[in-house]
Parts: structure tokens; sequence; C-alpha cells
DNA sequence: CCTTAAGCGGGGTGGCACCCCGCTTCGTCG
DNA sequence: CGACGAAGCGGGGTGCCACCCCGCTTAAGG
């Protein structure tokens, strides 16, 4: 790549990051691409379509949350890290605002790809698997499961992070009371 | 409302009905002004804004819900019948493209409106106090929570409605495995 | 320094939400 | 039943958007 190109792929990403963290996925391209000082035409030859934008913009936060699964699952204990580390996505997906549209980019089946939510259900899969080997989680679910959970959560809640974590919560616990048998 | 007024302001509710289940919620306002024969400005005068014809093509269908609330609240176990009529929420929801989006309108604090999502969640109490009286709900879950999660839920699937049933079944039960003991 | 192609961005296109305002039609009342 | 005031209508305008075309600029290599 050119320097040039990559000066300006650099620039986009960076004014991307700051408006969509102000103003939300739907920021308008024109204003990322002005604020950047680049044509419009410029953004849409490095990013064809706002996906590939907030997937740029992204990268680095969903990176973060990758080491942080494998640091968890060599250093927690198998059941609880996994509820931590959904936790701590939680948290990021709901303040960041426009994380939850990214990775739930294509929607439905966001395996296979190299998609923010397919290497964040990849990453969730080893906690996942340690959590069920000690019987913390049933077989049925997966992780891909959990990360569409906690990104819906978050596009439902807006941006209010105490209810967010409060549905987690409760989405982890289920509805009923706490059993006391033990 | 005169006589024209109410005829143009049916069109607009049926045809919007027509396209927004085929196209999302996202449709253009302009087509379904065209298509309904009248002018753009009527839509607008009639709806200012996007929510606003998507509440009123989706009161039917809301109405709809209330009546099962009511009359599962009537016949059936309270702890079952939350739950089945969660699930009818939940196919309703994700069948019906821009549904869940209606529901969300203000997407905070749905109460003390009379939007749809209001109004779905204060005939979700009904059920909610009857299962939490017999126990099988704690306390600190509000019908409100549980609205906001199936519409979260069914946002983040798209339309798959098995997987959006799914991940309401897990939502319910949370990722333990059932236990045994009881 | 010169070539060449990668990269750039001004400006165009078509579509959108939303609004203004002169014209039409409805409902009422003499 | 006819006329009148007002409620309602919609063509067309504004400003914004995503996305693209194409002639110009400039980096990179010899």
């Amino acid at each position: 790549m050119r320097a040039d190109a990559q000066r300006n792929y650099d620039r986009i990403v960076s004014v991307a990051d700051d408006l969509v963290s102000r103003d939300g996925a739907e920021v308008s391209l024109e204003e990322v691409a002005r604020r950047a000082g680049v044509g419009s035409a410029t953004l849409h030859r490095h990013f064809p379509g706002r996906l590939a934008l907030l997937e740029a913009v992204f990268r680095d936060r969903i990176a973060g949350l990758l080491d942080r699964a494998r640091e968890l699952a060599e250093t927690g204990p198998p059941g609880d890290s996994l509820v931590v580390w959904l936790h701590e996505v939680n948290t990021y997906v709901t303040t960041s605002r426009g994380l939850a549209a990214a990775l739930l980019a294509h929607g439905e089946h966001l395996a296979e790809d190299d998609t923010c939510g397919a290497k964040t259900a990849a990453a969730g899969e080893l906690l996942v698997s340690q959590a069920k080997a000690v019987g913390r989680v049933r077989p049925s679910v997966s992780a891909e499961d959990l990360i569409v959970l906690v990104s819906g959560i978050s596009l439902a809640v807006g941006g209010d992070s105490e209810r967010s974590r409060r549905l987690l919560d409760l989405a982890l616990a289920g509805i009923a009371p706490a059993a006391t048998s033990g």
C-alpha cells in the first residue's frame, strides 16, 4: 500500500473512531471523510460500506477482548471466567456506540468470516468449552449464542450500562429464583 | 377527523404494513406514500416520524398480544403462562420485521408512554406478578426487562425464528445445566 | 530525473426525510 | 341546496446522504 494511502486509511479510521463513539454507528460517512480531510471517494474506496469501516474502527478493541479471553482461560476458575468475560464484553459493547452493530455483521451465522463477531465468538468458545467441562454450562449453549445475546441486549438498551449489566445477569442466570438447594 | 383524512390514514397504515413486513422497519417513507397514492407531505402530517407510523402499523398486533396475556393470566398455570406468553411475543416480534424497533421506541424507559412497548410491558406485568407469587420468577425481574430482552434477541437474530426461540429459552433458563436435584 | 500506475477528490446521480404554500375538497349552516 | 371557511392535500423545494466517474496528482522504482 502506498504511503499516502496508508496515511489516509489511518486518518479515516481515527476520525471514524471519534465520531462513532460520539454519535453512534449511523454517522454520516461524508462527515467522516470531511473531518479526515479526504474526499468521500477515498473513504468509499478504502471501505466498501459502513460495516467495513466499523470493523476497522473496532478491530483493536476486539483484539483486546480476545487477549482478555485467553488470559482468563489460563488464570481464572473455568466456570466464573466465562461470566466475567461476558460481562466485560457486555460493558465494552454497551459503552462503545456502534460496536453491537459491528459484532452482528451479517446478523445470522457470524462464523467462518473474519468479522469482529466471528473472532469474538471464537475466543469465547475457549471459555465456553472450559465452563462446559466443569458442568457450569449446558452443552447446547454456544459462544456464538452468547455473543449474539450480549449484542442484542446492548442494542436493546441503548447505552444504559446498568440495565445492560442487569439484563445480562438475568439472561445468564435465568428468571427463576436461585435454587437454594445447593 | 375528516372522511378523506381518515381514508388516507388507513391507506397509509395498510401499505406500510405490507412494506414493513416485506422490507423491514427502514422502508422508505417516500415509497410508502407513493404506493398509498398520497403525497409525502400527507404521510408526514399524519405520522410525525417513522416511529409514529410503526406504532400505528403494529397497534392491532400488539392489541392481540395484550388480549392473549389476559387470557393466559386467567386460564393458565401462573408459572408456565408467562413463559408461554413470552414465547408468543418472541415469535410475533421475530417474524414481524420492524416490530422490535417499534417495541423499543425511546429505547430506555418505555414506561408511562402509551407506546407499543409500554402497553406490552404493562400486560406482561400481570403474568410476571402471578409467576412471582408462585415462586417461579425472582422479584428483581420486571416485565419491562423481559420485553426489552425479547426485543433485543429479535433485533440481534434478524429473522431467524428458530434461533430466536432458542436464545429466549436460554435467557429464561440461564446457561447452567438443569438442576437435576429438583 | 522520468515514467507509470496507484491513488486522489471535485463534482455528479439518484434517493431520502421533511417542509412550504397555493389549491381542492369536506362539512356545515344559512 | 348553495356558498363559505377551514381542514386537508400534494407538487415541488431544500438540504443531506451513499456511492461513483474520471481527469489530475504524486509516490515509488529504475
